[in-house]
DNA sequence: CAGTGGTCTAGACCACAGT
DNA sequence: CTGTGGTCTAGACCACTGA
């Protein structure tokens, strides 16, 4: 055993069984080590190692049922919950080759929609970024991302066409902290068919977010618009109802 | 304060709190009590508190943070990761009728589609049942929903139009464990449009969901399609997940 | 029945917030 | 600094699983 990070202990229990599940060391439907026998493994309690379990719960990997150990459910958390992780990363994780085509990027004054997400007063000024992003070169979203001026301003200094930007942001100390998403259909615009090379009218899954730094303040409001035949969004929940309520 | 239920203590914390936010004893960025407040007040430790806190935030309703109180995020117990809730339930709580028009019951031979996602062989039957779902009277969802055939069996006794399905299964030991979403975009067919009152290829939001059982058996397989002006689902997840203690 | 996970307690130490 | 939440331990009891 190596590793003694500065890594909590639960989430290191957490990586490391994950890492085992993704390198398909377990199949699906096999159970796991028992808590007590992961406890021993990891020189931990069973806190911890309960809550690295509840993590891998949450991530759909893994299904917990009482009177027996925890069982795999799935071997790539890339098909569950975390089709939520930026569309770079989510696009390496499926073998597949993510690209950009920047439309424009302007500093300008804030939409109404972008005004509501982002608390801003209908004076204050954005930076609004419009892309193309393609699948193995083919296109497959249109993003129209408005950051808050402070963070907008970063943009600028970056290629919004390689790369990731939220890896370029978060080396500028914007770290997405957490994200909420309200997902619907739209016809596609004629800007929106054009660019993506389809026909208006035609169906787009919409995913309309807003995007908080590690102190909770929102500093992102995007409307994407996916084609449905190249992307469809998958999450699991796995949870027990209960009765009362 | 009645209910001293044969709920875990968690379970009643975090229902009694979820009631709270929901109620606006707390305004949006106010803080909740500190945990020793809760403990003291639910004469519970802090394990208990903790997991009911957990729950809340995989919910979206608080934000936890360091050094001091959970604060609230949201009013509104939208679908989220934990609660991607039936459509009956999820009408209730936000204070919308919810009522069904059933179109079909019907036992036959498995679709394609159906096939795959039970895991089933062409000559399988299975119980297909065909709403349409209202909000406050109007068309807002058309429900294609298989099932397997010994739960599906089930429902040729059940009012569909009536109650909550969900809840007619829960008594006959069916119980709803987890469930995969897919979701995407696509244009209305021309059942969709005259069901829904709606133009034919109209976007329409698309769930596919299978369902499991206690014991981890799929058991549902629903096609559900949304109109976009009435219903959006709402997601939110935040960096870290951590239940447990 | 023994073993397992679900829940809970009563302590403890650390990192961070606000004063 | 004090108080807060984040983490962890070492016990314990209950409900369920499966031989």
């Amino acid at each position: 055993m190596a590793s003694s990070d500065s890594l909590p202990r639960h989430a290191h229990v957490a990586s490391e069984l994950r890492q085992r599940i993704i390198r398909r060391d377990y199949l699906i439907g096999e159970s796991l080590p028992t808590e007590s026998a992961l406890c021993t493994e990891f020189g931990v309690s069973r806190g911890p190692v309960r809550q690295a379990l509840a993590t891998l719960k949450n991530e759909g990997l893994i299904r917990l049922s009482q009177g027996k150990p925890a069982v795999v459910r799935s071997h790539d958390a890339t098909q569950t919950l975390d089709t939520f992780t930026p569309f770079t990363q989510w696009a390496q994780r499926n073998g597949r080759t993510a690209g950009s085509r920047t439309v424009e990027v302007a500093r300008r004054r804030a939409s109404e929609p972008a005004q509501v997400a982002l608390d801003l007063a209908a004076t204050d000024f954005v930076v609004d970024v419009l892309r193309v992003r393609l699948l193995d070169g083919e296109p497959a979203m249109i993003e129209r991302s408005t950051f808050i001026d402070s963070v907008g301003s970063l943009l600028f200094d970056f290629d919004t066409d390689s790369g990731s930007m939220t890896d370029y942001l978060a080396g500028r100390g914007v770290y997405f902290d957490s994200m909420e998403h309200i997902l619907d259909a739209v016809a596609a615009s004629d800007v929106d068919a054009e660019n993506l090379g389809i026909a208006a009218g035609s169906p787009l899954l919409r995913e309309r977010r807003t995007s908080r730094d590690q102190n909770g303040r929102v500093f992102e409001y995007a409307d994407d618009r996916y084609r449905p035949e190249l992307v469809a969004f998958s999450i699991v929940n796995a949870k027990t109802i209960d009765p009362r309520m």
